[in-house]
Parts: C-alpha cells; structure tokens; sequence
DNA sequence: AGGAATCCCCAGTAATTAACTAGGGAATAT
DNA sequence: ATATTCCCTAGTTAATTACTGGGGATTCCT
C-alpha cells in the first residue's frame, strides 16, 4: 500500500509551481531542476494536473504552467487523485451482478474499507495548498536566518 | 495506492477464522473454501499472522489455527500491518545522511504524508474484530429471515 | 507401527504495474 | 526563422505481486 511516485513527485512539482508562480509561467525545466525530477517524467506528470483542470499551460517560447485558480481552492486532494486516479486502497466491485464480490463474508470487510477510504480522503480534502506554500515560506526562512548568525 | 490481496484476503481469513472458531481449530482448506481463497496463497497468508503472534497453530491432523488472544484485542491494523508490513503510503527517508530526501521543498510534503499516515493508522487500530464479527452475525441472520418468507 | 491430516518452509514463475525514456509534432515569442 | 516551450503516444526496463509446487515435520487415529 504506498502511493507512487507520481503522487509524491507530482505534489512535490505542484508545492514548487504554486511557490514560483507569478507574473511568468513556470517552465517544466525549471521545476524539474528545482526538484530534480526528470524533465520527461516531470511533463506527464504536470500534463495529468492540466487534465484535472488544475494548472493551465501557456505554449511556445516564454511558455509554462500557471494555477488555473487560487491556491486557497486546490486542495491536498485535488492533485493526488489527479496523479493516482484514486486514492481508495480498496475498491469494492460492490454491485457487480456478475458476482465479482462473492461476499462470502457477508462483506463485513467492506465496512473497514469504505471507513478507511473515508477517512483517507477527509485528510486530504482538507489540506489546502495555500497552507503548504505558507508553511514552505515558514521553513525557508528560518533555515535563512539559522544561516546569517 | 492499494492494499494487496495479502491484506484483502488476509483480513477475510481471519474475520472467517474467528467466526468460526469454537472448541476446535479451524483448517486451512476450511477457510479456503469458505472463502474461495487458493490454499496455498492462504497457508502464506496466515504463516505472517502467526508470525506476528495473531493466531496460534496446532499441527497434525485435526490440526488448525486458533486465535491468538481474544477477538476484542486484535484490530484490523494488526491485522493488515502484519501481512502488508507496513500502511504508510509514504515512508520518508527522514534522517537519511547520505541526503536520500533532498528537501528541495523544505520538505513541506512530509507533513502531508504524515497527517495521511497518521489517519490511517487511526483508522484500522479502532476497529476491533470481535466489532466485525459481530457485524456479519447480524447480517448473516437478516439475510436469513429474508430467506424464510 | 502405519497412514492420513494437517501445518511448515522455501523456491520458482507468470502476470501486472510502475517508472521512466524516447521520438517527433504543434504553438508562440523574438 | 529559430529557439523555446508545451503536447501526445509508444516503448522499455525493473520491481512487485500473486500465485504454484515440492517436499518435510508433527500429530491423531486405528
């Protein structure tokens, strides 16, 4: 049960948007230098976000990504079901008439899923990435002031 | 981000096992075919709940698995952390000197990936199996009274 | 003592998924 | 024009999952 690493890097790449983003579009290369992530990689990655409706990308010289709305709107969940399709660790087939659940059990395991599944995504949905941004800014300057004494 | 068979079925086998544990203990080829699990996958399966001093076996015929300790005592997050290993969807490098985890981002995702981890773990150590047990009893009997209108 | 039932351990294999890599095309700024 | 950027699709390699199979040890029953 681990999240990939298109959930991990793709975060990580859009912490890094949302931070750089400004006047200018933020450029693949400079995210994937920054992160260290391959440009390649990095593309589908970012391509899926655009998908989702999260990012808007600007084509041609000068190009790259913006936000496609506030930081304060895009949740922790928004962009990890945008990279991992779901976040559910266990799918119930649930109404398959073909009988794919055999429900041996009566399906009392169902009930630890679907409370798992829940409680996995209230944590993400309520974790914004304005909060991630801000706590980023928090973090760099202090490790900034730690390095001027 | 999935749970494995190792933790679907494993969970199954033992909601079976302490459903149909009484005076004597209950075969592998029982659950097998109770819950339509290949014998054996399951005799792997229920080797790392041992392991993780869940069940207890008695070998020779007429042999078995029986619970551990009582139902009440065992949780769900026992139970999967014993056959997934570990529920963390990320693990972070954390202190790692050879500089495993750049902190590109001031490593501002860890607090994601340690809230979800956090919930997670909440989540399966409150359910206990005697709850599930219970659980399927009362559906096992409606399913029963719908059946003798 | 002998046979059947059961657990036990390890090794191998097939299928699936993850994690990239690569090639070439389209849009746009200068 | 040309450089820079996004865009789309396909292919490849490595890792992991999900089993299958062989053979041994222990215990019960007769």
């Amino acid at each position: 049960m681990k999240l990939s690493t298109k959930g991990r890097y793709g975060l990580r790449a859009m912490i890094d948007l949302a931070q750089y983003s400004g006047d200018a579009p933020v450029s693949i290369i400079s995210i994937s230098e920054r992160q260290d992530i391959s440009e390649r990689y990095l593309e589908q990655l970012v391509a899926l976000l655009r998908k989702a409706g999260l990012v808007r990308s600007i084509r041609g010289a000068g190009g790259g990504y913006v936000l496609a709305k506030d930081m304060k709107e895009i949740s922790v969940g928004d962009i990890l079901r945008a990279l991992e399709g779901s976040l559910e660790p266990v799918e119930c087939p649930g109404l398959d008439p073909a009988g794919g659940c055999k429900s041996a059990d009566s399906c009392v395991s169902k009930y630890v899923w679907k409370r798992i599944n829940e409680s996995i995504s209230r944590t993400v949905d309520e974790i914004m990435l304005d909060q991630l941004v801000e706590e980023s800014r928090k973090k760099t300057e202090k490790l900034q002031e730690a390095g001027n004494e």
